[in-house]
DNA sequence: TTGAAAGCGATACCAG
DNA sequence: CTGGTATCGCTTTCAA
């Protein structure tokens, strides 16, 4: 049996209650006994048992993110700044994957429930609708965020939500094009019900009509964001009568799949079509030829949902003003695959 | 205040004893009895809380997984399998960064102490000595798996690890390229220190070697395996005299690196150098040209490393037969950033 | 500033 | 098969 409160009691000839004062407020004792009993703690190598705090303190310090798919190497960065934020204030972070069999909504409600953890991020907008009206109950409600995406229609009332400027991404790149001379502009979104191919695709819009321009066509994407739903829509973009110069895509994976499967149709990217992405993940630098694209600051981002988070969740916090809904500035960064529009 | 197991005996009209049995061991209740309570608690919504039963049971039912760097897509399949393996054992991941602020190797092994996770998978071969002696103790070292990376001089014998077939993988790579004619074959390194960049390496000469020939040259490599380093590299091998014809490369990342560097000094892959990766990342197949690679399981990876971790920490499981190294298959992915060398 | 003692909620042993 | 009860380890009144 490992070493607990009681035995530091004994030895440093205090009670337990002060061995506790000691740890959790170190100010609510002497300095004699403190420097006494934490003498004994270091000797005997204590440390406290999380299990009894917990259920004593009736708070598990730990906080779990819902990811859409873990494998995507997107939500990596997004992570690192979560995980930075919520570290720093000594709370932990469990991850769950909501794609994976056998997770469903009801998996990370039970989380809350259960009392494993104080608080949920959730980075999928997509919950099925039981769980989205599970996670409304006032005392739930409360204990969760959105991040990057979040639940279409909710504008924070719901929710607070942290995310990226989407609609000024998208009217950065367009703005570049319409000044590069591109008049029929494509976007490639991803999943048609998912609230950043809608927002994106919004932002779009609404940018090419502020040069008195119209959205030349929209690809619905494949299921997903990734690279070979962007292959694959090369052809569908090849097809088109006319075929437009230029394509913001929804995010950098889809752009580059697409970039790749231009090539493979003997398409030049950016001497035929300019393309954009969204994201700027860690390849795009890389990629040849170098990919221009809109920035997020993932890490950024998922530290201000942790933040938000932390302090929705603190005891005695009054409720937000809502609607809150953070939004995290964008960037266009200028790289090599954009270029004048073509001469017809 | 929640709804707890008393709430449930009462209404149900059994003791509290009965209910704990009916939601842990539903087969040592009456048949009535435990519809009667299962009732009532589908109808009060009630869940157990996990901290009251993880002070009862003196086990958390959580690993915790050290990942040396969250914000590299490299380790999201990895954490994507463990995900999927441990949770299907009802058993929680928590996750860290372990070159983040802060996190000294203390941060980890006070979540052990606590008993805050009942078992650590590390990925990061690179601890820091105090580190290390602590992992060892006899009642910590059981609870530890190293996956992906282990300790340096570490054969199995002090933690057991989960891999992938290091050496086997640059023999696959060499054999290719000396199939192609290649005889001038140079090695890109990631960090010296790391036990990835001397295991492959190892490989490198030994398979040289089979075929009568001797390692070129070794780059160093920069600080990580990334594409920065990767594209850093390029400005050195253009500068060997002679110059080899290909290059073996520690990861994807690097990969991609050098031959956006290669590039950009004018040299063609795989005209004038074939370039060979180690991961097979997502974009790899997208890149263009698209990467030829040495395939890692990363799921796969994750998912044995979470099961060697269960089966070790389960109660009363005998230590296991060290050493324990389990070895996961590679495989040699054809793609087009190799071919024949070129005619002097 | 300190100690005694009540509990947080669930489990498992021991009787019956 | 079921109930009573001690217990896991810590925190927090309440009194002194």
């Amino acid at each position: 049996m490992s070493v607990s409160i009681k035995d530091i009691a004994r030895l440093s000839g205090v009670s337990t209650a002060t061995v506790s004062r000691t740890l959790s407020h170190p100010d609510r004792v002497s300095e004699d006994t403190r420097a006494q009993v934490m003498t004994v703690v270091a000797t005997l190598g204590y440390n406290v048992n999380s299990a009894a705090r917990s259920l004593r303190r009736q708070r598990s310090d730990s906080v779990l993110a819902i990811v859409p798919d873990l494998g995507n190497p997107f939500f990596s960065a997004i992570l690192a700044g979560m995980e930075e934020a919520l570290h720093a204030a000594g709370i932990d972070l469990l991850i769950r994957d909501s794609r994976q069999a056998g997770n469903s909504g009801e998996v990370m409600l039970n989380h809350l429930r259960q009392g494993r953890v104080d608080g949920l991020i959730c980075l999928d907008g997509a919950l099925p609708e039981a769980t989205r009206r599970a996670l409304a109950a006032p005392d739930v409600a409360r204990r969760v965020v959105f991040c990057c995406e979040w639940l279409s229609g909710d504008d924070g009332a719901l929710f607070p939500s942290v995310r990226s400027d989407n609609q000024t991404g998208a009217k950065l790149a367009i703005d570049a094009l319409v000044g590069l001379g591109h008049r029929n502009i494509a976007f490639l979104a991803g999943p048609p019900s998912n609230v950043l191919s809608q927002e994106r695709r919004i932002g779009t819009v609404a940018a090419l009509a502020a040069h008195g321009l119209e959205l030349s066509q929209t690809c619905g994407g494949g299921q997903d964001f990734g690279l070979q739903a962007g292959y694959e829509a090369a052809d569908w973009l090849v097809g088109l009568e006319p075929r437009p110069t230029a394509v913001l895509c929804v995010s950098d994976q889809m752009a580059m799949g697409l970039i790749a499967g231009l090539n493979d149709l003997g398409v030049s990217v950016p001497q035929d079509i300019s393309v954009i992405g969204f994201d700027d993940i860690v390849t795009a630098a890389y990629f040849r030829p170098a990919l221009t694209t809109v920035r997020q600051n993932r890490v950024e981002i998922g530290r201000r949902a942790a933040e938000l988070l932390m302090i929705q969740v603190r005891e005695g916090a009054e409720p937000p003003e809502v609607p809150v809904v953070v939004s995290v500035p964008v960037e266009l960064i200028m790289r090599s695959t954009i270029g004048p529009a073509p001469k017809v």
